[in-house]
DNA sequence: TTATTTGCAAACCTTTTGCAAGTGA
DNA sequence: TCACTTGCAAAAGGTTTGCAAATAA
């Protein structure tokens, strides 16, 4: 799917609700989208501050998530930290992460036979599943060189 | 292992650390795994508060519960709710969690296979696995009738 | 026109922290 | 004794909300 095709998507997504397609959420959808790095909505907030034109207000950052979350657009991720962090879903196919515990470093990876099994488990049990997520926390290819390096000087 | 097993390691982990077995450490512990069910700090708090007997501050009950934590007494679980969910490990061997998106149930389930899998993604990658989490959303069997049968009628 | 949205600031909620008084070892 | 702990209340930090003014349809 383009970019194009995803605004058109809200665009239609609003309609249904009966909401208005207004500027502070045109702002922030364009905002969103146009990274495909994970962001939390201070930064999202911070990053509408700082550019030039018109401002948004922090209530309507929130507001907006919200909505992109529930419409499907938007994906949420704890990463352990404080705040939440959102990924957009354009051409991020389902996946799950793996989280550095020293740089904080977000990878993305995806195993079918993996889910294959989440489904067969919840299958067992009568459980209907709707979402899973998977965290794996550790240390990425680049830090876990480090500390080998550190930790054979200790 | 027992409980006797459990508290000695608990005396042992403070010795260690050079910190002080003092009674509301002793009570906050003792409510912890009084329960297999899953609890907040809020919850615990609370607990101890009806209980007859000797006070303990919302504040110990966080720095206690996070020194639990830090032992391995203890593991936190982040239902997707706004508060964290602590279960104490005695007699629950690793496990991952189903949880109800109606009624907020919590089942446990493991699967090795899925395990084996997440250590053969992180090999892949040079990523050093330390832990992990997945978190299974959807109804549970109860709550997936329940729905079933309104949906029927709807 | 008018129901929806916005921005602001205050409120919320869970968790953390500074500090003076209390207490195990 | 005295370093570690506690309880209190205030602060923090992310997020939500009430409300009057602004705005899309």
């Amino acid at each position: 799917m383009r970019h194009t095709d995803i605004q058109k998507r809200f665009e239609s997504f609003l309609k249904e609700r009966e909401l208005k397609l207004t500027n502070p959420r045109r702002l922030i959808f364009e905002r969103a989208f146009a990274t495909h790095e994970h962001f939390s909505a201070e930064e999202l907030y911070a990053a509408l501050k700082d550019e030039p034109g018109e401002k948004v207000s922090r209530a309507s950052v929130y507001r907006t998530l919200a909505l992109l979350l529930e419409g499907g657009f938007l994906e949420a991720l704890d990463t352990g930290g404080s705040e939440l962090k959102y990924e957009h879903v354009l051409g991020h196919e389902h996946h799950d992460h793996m989280l550095c515990l020293d740089c904080g470093r977000i990878e993305e990876f995806h195993d079918e036979r993996i889910e294959a099994l989440q489904e067969e488990n919840c299958k067992k049990r009568g459980f209907e599943l709707v979402s899973h997520d998977l965290r794996l926390r550790g240390y990425c290819k680049a830090c876990a060189k480090k500390r080998a390096k550190s930790a054979s000087v200790d």
